[in-house]
DNA sequence: TTTAATGCAAACATTTTGCACCCTG
DNA sequence: CAGGGTGCAAAATGTTTGCATTAAA
């Protein structure tokens, strides 16, 4: 997480941004739970728990940046606003996600970066990041 | 697509709903451009040209029934609104979205089909449905 | 001490909903 | 003709932005 948060001070040093507390306070929450998936109320009241009051204003302008970094990535869920959860996005792994409770689980399987590479490669797109959602019941709820 | 719209008749039948010519008009629209992959927005807009003038609020009422009825699945495109394509979401394919231009190509693969039922039967999933998107650089602008 | 960061409230974009009227079965 | 469907406008979400104030380098 040191070596994360360092690459994140210099990409913001790079566009001549500065590395505030607020956005390091941010930063931590993330990358502290990284299977957490918050959204941006939830990572505001997890900050606010902590005792740090930082307006959501504030948190949708760092995720911004996050994203932008390349740190964190925005994932969809399936529900009308984005989750984000540290890693870079090519990272090869999925969620599982259940429709009837909502649990979440991460899942990554060798193949699938390979077979996505390979489908790149056929059509000529050089490839950035993916994003792979599975829905169904989980063991609990079928 | 006869099949389907009976499929959706019968859907709203068992629900005591009913199949109206605005339904129809909005299921047709789709069905008819697989591969348009349109949002609300630019439904209406492709609807009003075609002389029909029918209102957002119904559109997104009817893709909504569409979405449940399994007929028709709701994209992720990396934009912030939903894209509408027909099929049923366990389909086998995902999107290459073009970061520059925007261009979607669909793909298939039926390894990921493979993969992810794997994945499913390890975790103890009931699996429904699947979203994968890629993001990357077409040949023309990378 | 200059320039960016923050909080607040207002603005925005997308989607949903309440209600009066219309149409389908 | 009863009950669902539609359009309109208003509300509800989620996210972004303008501006005055605060803080980092």
């Amino acid at each position: 997480m040191k070596r994360e948060l360092r690459q994140f001070q210099a990409f913001l040093r790079s566009r001549g941004l500065k590395l505030t507390r607020t956005r390091a306070l941010i930063f931590k929450k993330i990358f502290s739970h990284p299977s957490v998936h918050p959204n941006a109320y939830e990572l505001r009241d997890r900050l606010r728990r902590s005792g740090h009051h930082i307006s959501l204003a504030t948190i949708y302008r760092t995720l911004n940046l996050l994203v932008k970094s390349g740190l964190v990535s925005s994932i969809d869920l399936g529900e009308n606003h984005s989750h984000f959860e540290p890693g870079r996005p090519r990272t090869a792994h999925g969620h599982l996600i259940c429709l009837a409770c909502g649990r979440v689980l991460e899942f990554s399987h060798p193949d699938i970066q390979e077979t996505i590479d390979a489908i790149g490669q056929k059509r000529g797109f050089r490839l950035d990041k993916f994003s792979l959602q599975v829905f169904g019941f989980c063991e609990k709820c079928r």
